[in-house]
DNA sequence: GTATTTTTGCTATAATTGGGTAAAATTAAA
DNA sequence: TTTAATTTTACCCAATTATAGCAAAAATAC
């Protein structure tokens, strides 16, 4: 699976969009698409739902989609080991857990 | 798996030392262990190689320990679907592919 | 060779973060 | 219960990081 900036550039492609017209859609100006799908930029949370919109696709697979390169990225930046999704998934399953048990999350 | 926070504070408190004692050793004032065992804020990322000596611990192991607490902290604040560190997984799978392949990494 | 599109350099500003001080609250000990 | 030690909260700040924009260079297409 190609990064995220790699998704972008490619399905705005598929729609026949220029970086200029896309950006305008979006509302982020040229440059700053070219380094969004260069990865050297990241495209904001906030703007994750418009986009999923304007690809047509789901918004949930869409930011896992996000959250996945992002998360992948930071793991091979700082050389965590192979290991480190599968515990993050264990600490997901954890605070999944206690917080359906009590109310509230405290971080 | 509990939090990174209790991870150190129960490891701090076998070690018998106060939170102040421990700030001293790893150059944080109290005020800020507390919340980092409180999950409020996080020690940062240059501190783990001592906190790795001080308790002992292997680094790779904490280091991996951390960035999976974070990873999920982060899934569950943006809603995340159960499936975004598998994902990660399989992006990382393709990051350490494209770089043993290619030299560089360009992000 | 010109026009369109993409990328790079640089700059300004907003947001986040890790940590600091002082003081309040809690817990333990006398 | 008073005092002493420990932990937590409220508020603040410096430094980094992110966002975003313009101008201009480079690349691609026509």
């Amino acid at each position: 699976m190609a990064s995220f900036g790699k998704y972008i550039k490619t399905e705005r492609e598929k729609k026949g969009w220029s970086q200029t017209e896309f950006g305008a859609l979006i509302k982020i100006n040229t440059p700053a698409i070219s380094r969004i799908e260069n990865d050297k930029k990241r495209l904001s949370v906030a703007k994750l739902e418009l986009l999923a919109e304007l690809f047509k696709t789901d918004y949930i697979q869409l930011k896992d989609r996000y959250f996945a390169d992002k998360f992948a990225k930071e793991a091979y930046e700082y050389k965590c080991s192979e290991k480190v999704h599968a515990l993050a998934e264990t600490q997901s399953s954890y605070i999944r857990e206690i917080n359906s048990k009590q109310g509230k999350m405290k971080f």
